[in-house]
DNA sequence: TCTATATCACCC
DNA sequence: AAACGGGTGATATAGA
């Protein structure tokens, strides 16, 4: 596709970087950078005491010019460091080897040396690129020749990203390319802003961490023996069961089946088995000690853009707030004067299949407000004047039936999850089949698309190509899922630029923060950017959202983890929640 | 003792 | 072959 005119030039930036202090959650500081002119390969080469001296970038970045790196929103860190106004143009050459290769199978991965290889394009070998991110992540000072050998292989970067660009020109769509250059500068703006933090309440949990669980288990270990120290033993555990004449179930391979459901289950008849069931599962939940969590107290890590097949971001579960179990949200909480609101699409989901689909059916469900009451009424399990009070049997049901149906569950699951028979399950499910026929026409369509043409898309240009395995339930789900994370994509570039402080995208939700007095005209516009998201990429379409508000000194709590966020106050002694 | 795999826990 | 989509991470066990 032909690339627009950059009359002011296109520029390959590549910045070698540490965190600051050497911890990680802090901001980076830039240690060089090196520029290079494409496609003249004129490059000049900058070490951060000069950096750290300009005002603003030594190369263009109006509407002219197109600044092009290899996970762009690293670069777009610095800039933001360096106090430098962003390009508006960004062509993040990592996003587009994604989207080009998402779904086959890359014999050397995603990174910049695996598309080189891709490519066939020549590179330094990975122990070398080991040993001078090591020499960076030292933070210095350098001796001269080390200066020199850090720019040289930041230099090695820059000629790469001008062979990468050069091989993968013509295969970019460049407007939506440029979109995603865009979110890759929100995804920037995002992880500066970052997550505040309760440091008093996450300092104390570090520090009692072990305190906490050793008390846990004392308190119910003592009758079984189970634990050593702080890890339970399966081999003692059927030792256990043995001498108690438990029968327990087994797993294929032999081994005593562990999970959670059979502790679940066996408890019923065993009723010995409870306590240490919920001790377990309390122990499970307890993981922090990873959290990124800069001086400032704000949770930043890498928000990993793109990295899930279906476009998703996929931060780390343990350096990223939102990674743990929900209870440990409790240690969100705004700085002083503060507020923050957790804005999610409702039902996403359920409207994206909608509106896609063009079931008019589903979509007047969706505009009901309750679409799974609707879909209750319309299949007629429920009489029209129906509330989800006077319902809340029937409409958990189709609930479950709903999201069943977008994960390509089977009656056997669905039943189980219900806790009916599979009759009532298959009843289920062919209802929804029944109510909703367009949407499954447009289901269907997308597997053939899939099985036939290899490859299946999402609004913007976000594909998964489909010739290496994917099933038929992840090929069902992908335009659901990949149109959602388009979605919030859109969402996050209008947020962003409209000037709301993101703190965090949660896949169907994003996190903002504002000053009490402006929290609640952030909110409005945030819930109107978000409706103006759904009706770019649904055609029209609009979803609604709810919204989680919280005004210090309130602390953010999901409600699923008052118990044990209160459970772990108590030990440690601090006052409950409310 | 270290690494690969299996299993399970959690998230949306 | 199984039949719950997309993930990350901790832990236990098996094997080198």
């Amino acid at each position: 596709m032909t690339a627009p005119n950059f009359s002011d030039g296109t520029y390959l930036v590549d910045f070698e970087f540490h965190p600051a202090r050497g911890r990680e959650g802090n901001p980076p500081v830039p240690v060089c950078m090196v520029v290079r002119e494409w496609p003249s390969g004129r490059t000049t080469r900058h070490w951060q005491t000069a950096l750290h001296q300009m005002a603003t970038t030594p190369f263009p970045t109006g509407e002219n010019a197109l600044c092009v790196a290899y996970y762009a929103s690293a670069e777009m860190d610095c800039f933001h460091v360096l106090g430098w106004v962003p390009p508006v143009n960004v062509l993040d050459l990592f996003t587009e080897f994604r989207c080009l290769t998402n779904g086959l199978r890359l014999a050397h991965g995603s990174g910049l040396l695996g598309a080189l290889m891709h490519f066939g394009l020549p590179s330094i070998g990975g122990e070398q690129k080991d040993t001078m991110r090591d020499l960076i992540l030292t933070g210095g000072p350098w001796s001269p020749a080390e200066q020199l050998a850090i720019l040289d292989y930041c230099e090695t970067d820059v000629v790469a990203l001008d062979d990468l660009l050069t091989a993968m020109h013509d295969q970019i769509d460049w407007p939506r390319a440029l979109l995603r250059g865009r979110y890759m500068q929100a995804v920037s703006c995002i992880q500066m802003n970052g997550v505040p933090i309760d440091a008093e309440a996450l300092e104390k949990l570090q520090t009692h961490w072990v305190a906490i669980q050793d008390q846990l288990i004392a308190d119910i270990d003592s009758d079984y023996g189970v634990y050593d120290g702080r890890t339970f033993k399966a081999n003692r555990w059927e030792a256990y069961l043995v001498a108690n004449d438990i029968p327990w179930p087994r797993l294929e391979s032999g081994r005593l089946d562990m999970c959670d459901a059979t502790f679940r289950e066996m408890a019923r008849t065993y009723v010995e088995v409870a306590p240490i069931r919920e001790l377990r599962s309390a122990l499970s939940e307890m993981r922090l000690a990873n959290l990124h969590v800069g001086d400032d107290n704000r949770n930043r890590c890498l928000l990993s853009p793109f990295r899930a097949r279906t476009g998703r971001n996929q931060p780390s579960n343990s350096k990223f707030i939102f990674g743990p179990s929900v209870w440990l949200r409790g240690l969100i909480r705004p700085m002083p004067g503060w507020g923050l609101a957790y804005v999610d699409w409702s039902q996403q989901e359920f409207g994206i299949a909608a509106a896609l689909s063009g079931d008019l059916a589903m979509m007047d469900a969706y505009r009901s407000g309750d679409p799974y009451l609707a879909f209750a009424k319309q299949a007629g399990a429920a009489p029209p004047e129906a509330t989800k009070h006077t319902h809340e049997a029937v409409r958990e049901q189709f609930k479950a039936c709903v999201l069943a149906v977008q994960y390509g569950m089977g009656e056997a699951s669905l039943a189980a999850r219900i806790n009916q028979p599979v009759a009532r399950a298959r009843q289920l499910l062919e209802l929804h089949r029944r109510t909703y026929r367009t949407f499954w026409k447009w289901s269907d369509c997308a597997v053939d698309e899939a099985v036939l043409g290899g490859r299946l898309w999402a609004g913007f240009g976000w594909q998964i190509h489909t010739r290496d395995e994917l099933n038929d339930r992840s090929l069902r789900n992908f335009p659901m899922q990949a149109n959602g994370a388009e979605m919030l994509r859109i969402a996050s570039i209008l947020l962003t630029e409209a000037g709301i402080r993101v703190c965090a995208p949660v896949h169907d939700a994003l996190l903002i923060e504002a000053p009490l007095d402006e929290l609640d005209q952030a909110i409005t516009t945030t819930k109107s950017l978000m409706q103006e998201a759904s009706r770019i990429v649904l055609d029209g379409f609009e979803l609604g959202s709810d919204v989680k508000e919280v005004r210090y000194p309130d602390r953010y709590m999901d409600k699923r983890g008052v118990v044990m966020w209160n459970k772990v106050m108590n030990l440690i002694g601090e006052p409950a929640l409310a």
